[in-house]
DNA sequence: TAGTTATCCTATCGTATTAGTAGGATAACT
DNA sequence: AGTTATCCTACTAATACGATAGGATAACTA
C-alpha cells in the first residue's frame, strides 16, 4: 500500500496536469483534492526537490509542473516519494540489495518470483504518465455519463 | 515492500515445499532460513491459523504444509500476512474501499491506473505457487552451475 | 510415570514510520 | 508598506515493525 503522502502527491500532480498551463496555489490544490493544507506544503516541497514541480512565491505565486504531463510517469513519482517499486530489495532493479541471510541470492525462488512481479508492475507504472491518468479519468467520465444519455 | 514477517513466512513455506513430504521443526526451518527462532514461532502460528500449515506438538512434532505446494499461491500467502495486494484501497479487488475525499471514485485517474497495476500484480502472484517457486529455484541452480561445466 | 521435546500463547519493548500540526522566515507582487 | 504565497524547521500522538521472554500445553520416549 502507498502512504497517504504518496497518494496526495499523485493527486496534486494529476490536478496540476488536469489544470493545464499556468500554476495553482497550494490552497487551490488543497481544497480541490481535500488534502490538509500544511501537509500538502511539505509534499509540494518534496516534489519540487525531486524536480517534478517549480514554484513561485508571493502574490500570483504557486506551483507548476516542471515538465509536460506526458513526460512524468506515475512510476517516477512513486519511486521518488516511496522508494523502489519492488516487493523485496533483492528484486529491485533500481535499488538491488541481496538478502544477507540468503545463501544463494541468484537462485532464490522467492526472489525470482518477485522479480517477475517487479517487471510487470514497473511495466505499467513507468509507461503510464500524468497525461494518461488525466485522459483515462476524462474517458471514464464520458463512459459513465453516457449511461444516462441513452 | 513486504515486511520481514511476510518474507520469513514465504521462506518458511518454500522451505517446507522444497523439503517434500513429512514435517520440519521450527528449529530446522529457523536454521536453514536464518530466521530468528522465536519470531518464526509467531509466524508459523499465524500461518497455521490461516490454514497454510498443520502442526504437531512434542517429540517428532513440527510443521507440515496443509495442502500440496501446487495448491498454495504466493499471492494467497502475501494477502494473509500483509493484506491486499493493491497499492490503494480504492484499487483493491478483495478489500475495496473508496477514498472518502474522492468526489468521483469511479472516474479517478489514479484509481484506474492502480487497478491496472493490481491486475498485473495479482496476475503473477495468484498464478505462481510454492511448487513453482521451488522449481524455478532448482532451474536457476542448474542454469548457474552449468556455466562452470561447459 | 517422569522427563524431554516441541508447539502454543501472551506480554513486552525499543525503534522507526506515519500523518499530520505549528510557527515563523523569506520572497514577490501591488 | 502590506499582503500573499512558498519555504523551512521543529514537534507530536499514534501505530507498526522486528523482534525477545517466559511459561503453558501437548506428545512422545525411556
Amino acid at each position: 500500500m502507498l502512504t497517504m503522502k504518496t497518494k496526495y502527491a499523485l493527486q496534486a500532480l494529476v490536478a496540476l496536469a488536469a489544470h493545464g498551463a499556468g500554476s495553482m496555489t497550494g490552497n487551490e490544490i488543497s481544497k480541490r483534492e481535500n488534502v490538509p493544507f500544511k501537509f500538502l506544503e511539505l509534499i509540494m516541497l518534496e516534489l519540487k526537490k525531486h524536480g517534478f514541480v517549480t514554484s513561485k512565491k508571493g502574490r500570483r505565486g504557486g506551483y507548476e509542473l516542471a515538465r509536460t504531463p506526458q513526460a512524468i510517469s506515475i512510476g517516477a513519482i512513486i519511486r521518488a516519494m516511496e522508494g523502489p517499486l519492488a516487493l523485496l530489495p533483492c528484486a529491485s532493479a533500481t535499488a538491488f540489495k541481496p538478502c544477507e541471510e540468503c545463501p544463494e541470492p541468484q537462485t532464490c525462488g522467492i526472489s525470482l518470483v518477485m522479480r517477475e512481479v517487479r517487471d510487470v508492475t514497473a511495466g505499467v507504472l513507468d509507461r503510464v504518465t500524468l497525461a494518461d491518468a488525466v485522459q483515462r479519468s476524462m474517458q471514464a467520465a464520458r463512459d459513465g455519463s453516457s449511461m444516462y444519455q441513452i
